[in-house]
RNA sequence: GGUGGGGUUCCCGAGUGGUCAAAGGGAUCAGACUGUAAAUCUGACGGCUCAGCCUUCGGAGGUUCAAAUCCUCCCCCCACCA
């Protein structure tokens, strides 16, 4: 089976420029694909999960997958920058930026011996001089035709408008994959389905400039079933450096998804079989948590590792219940079965530490919910408690002007919770 | 460069001298119901030493007992014209 019928089976594919030309060549070929990060940031987030899924599936079906980071795009950043992305980076952020996400693709591409590449198109674009850039690149390109592009067409008609440096990022962008094309033998770019313009005028330049076949695979803008574009929690982004974003709460991230969404993201973001997963379309209300318990393990697995996985997972137990899950159900998932996990220790909840006589006696319960970062001001500790959403040790506190007592420890740690899901563990010393 | 229209609490957006911490919607949060789901209903949604006080309406001054609202200057955005 094709690459590009895994991709297309799982979910991946929005649009495709060339199919019959393209399942030749990747039958044909070892074929070298990239998709482009954007480096503002210094590690990725669950909105480029696809793109790094996808890598990951060329790599696995024999192919080199690429990944080009936008250093030189960065430098120039964007005057109208209202979306926070194109704000203009200095060369080191971008370095430091860039050996972050290289840590993070590791974890789903391997990067050894040449069998994958990640590059920075600031080699090629900081060199570029504008006379010969003009002459040798733009003379390819209609303003008439770039206009029409999706992309642009709703910034021209928006209040917004549109820069002429953000125009330019057609023409940076086609050139990288000529770039790409030439320098490492790269024809396939793959990437976001707001991409499409910007593939296809590098897949038009490469042929004008080179006279070779490239081809673009789009994907599909993923949203949750509710709508919203994926990966926002009250934590804000998901991001997949543990640092910022415990695997804990990657785990629960994964849980807590909507049901309509289970079978969709079993596919596209974990490695199971297809088969395994259609069975998974028969189950219906709680049994679906089981499910959705092998896709968290599997998210946090692949993207943290299998100990990381397992701590979330029994810390997640510990929390909320057990659930059994049967041999039968997605047996490729290497998440433990039967009842071996609810010994449970909640090790990776989050926690903290204080020394006991700052807080015995001495604390109002509100101060310990921001003092852990469950509530953001005294205001909203207040508001928590009053609507009865705060526990202290799974009893809820009555009365905003609560002292921290001796009867709330259990052992030497408090147990804190706002509202249902956000945990947090005091450790006293 | 000219003319006109704007900048309001996380976002959209009402508000033109006191009754404004500021309508409405979205997002978010809590409670109920549940399956750590969705939908629904209820409530909350600037801060604090919380029935009171303090700080917010692009920025700096000013008028007034009183300003998001009026005046002056400045910054930024948009549209049309050049």
């Amino acid at each position: 089976m094709s690459v590009l019928t895994v991709l297309k089976e799982r979910g991946f594919v929005d649009a495709v420029t060339h199919t019959q030309e393209l399942e030749d060549y990747l039958a044909t070929n070892k074929a070298t694909c990239y998709i482009g990060f954007d480096p503002t940031a210094s590690s990725l987030h669950v909105g480029s999960l696809v793109c790094i899924m996808a890598l990951a599936h060329m790599q696995r079906n024999g192919h080199r997958p690429v990944g080009l980071v936008g250093g030189g795009t960065g430098l120039i950043g964007d005057p109208s920058g209202k979306t926070e992305l194109r704000q203009v980076l200095t060369q080191e952020t971008i370095n430091e930026n860039k050996a972050g996400i290289r840590k993070q693709l590791e974890r789903f591409i391997d990067f050894s011996e040449g069998k994958a590449l990640l590059l920075d198109n600031a080699k090629w674009l900081t060199k570029l001089e504008y006379i010969p850039f003009l002459r040798d690149i733009g003379r390819h390109f209609s303003v008439n035709r770039m206009i029409k592009a999706e992309s642009y067409k709703s910034r021209m008609d928006s209040e917004d408008g549109l820069t002429f440096i953000e125009f330019n990022y057609m023409l940076l962008q086609a050139y990288d994959f000529m770039v790409l094309s030439k320098d490492h033998d790269c024809l396939i770019q793959m990437g976001g389905s707001d991409q499409w313009g910007n593939i296809v005028a590098g897949i038009d330049l490469i042929r004008r400039t080179t006279g070779r076949q490239a081809f673009g695979i789009t994907f599909p803008l993923i949203t949750t079933a509710s709508g919203i574009k994926m990966g926002k929690t009250h934590k804000g982004a998901v991001w997949l450096d543990p640092e910022r974003f415990s695997p804990y709460d990657y785990y629960q991230f994964w849980v807590n998804c909507d049901d309509a969404d289970v079978v969709r993201f079993l596919k596209l973001f974990t490695f199971l079989d297809l088969s395994e997963i259609k069975t998974v379309e028969a189950l219906e209300g709680a049994d679906l948590n089981k499910a959705k318990a092998i896709l968290a393990y599997e998210a946090t697995r692949i993207a943290h590792g299998a100990e990381e996985a397992q701590k979330a997972l029994t810390a997640s137990v510990a929390m909320f219940g057990s659930l059994e899950i049967p041999q039968s159900l997605l047996s490729g998932s290497s998440i433990p079965r039967g009842g071996q996990h609810t010994a449970a220790n909640a090790e990776s909840v989050p926690s903290s530490e204080m020394s006991a006589e700052q807080v015995i006696d001495k604390m109002p319960v509100i101060d310990l919910f921001v003092e852990t970062g469950l509530c953001r001001s005294k205001s909203d500790a207040r508001r928590l408690i009053q609507q009865g959403g705060g526990y202290i040790n799974g009893n809820r506190v009555e009365s905003i002007d609560q002292m921290v007592g001796k009867d709330s420890l259990d052992g030497a740690e408090i147990l804190i919770r706002a509202g249902k899901k956000k945990y947090h563990k005091i450790i006293l010393k």
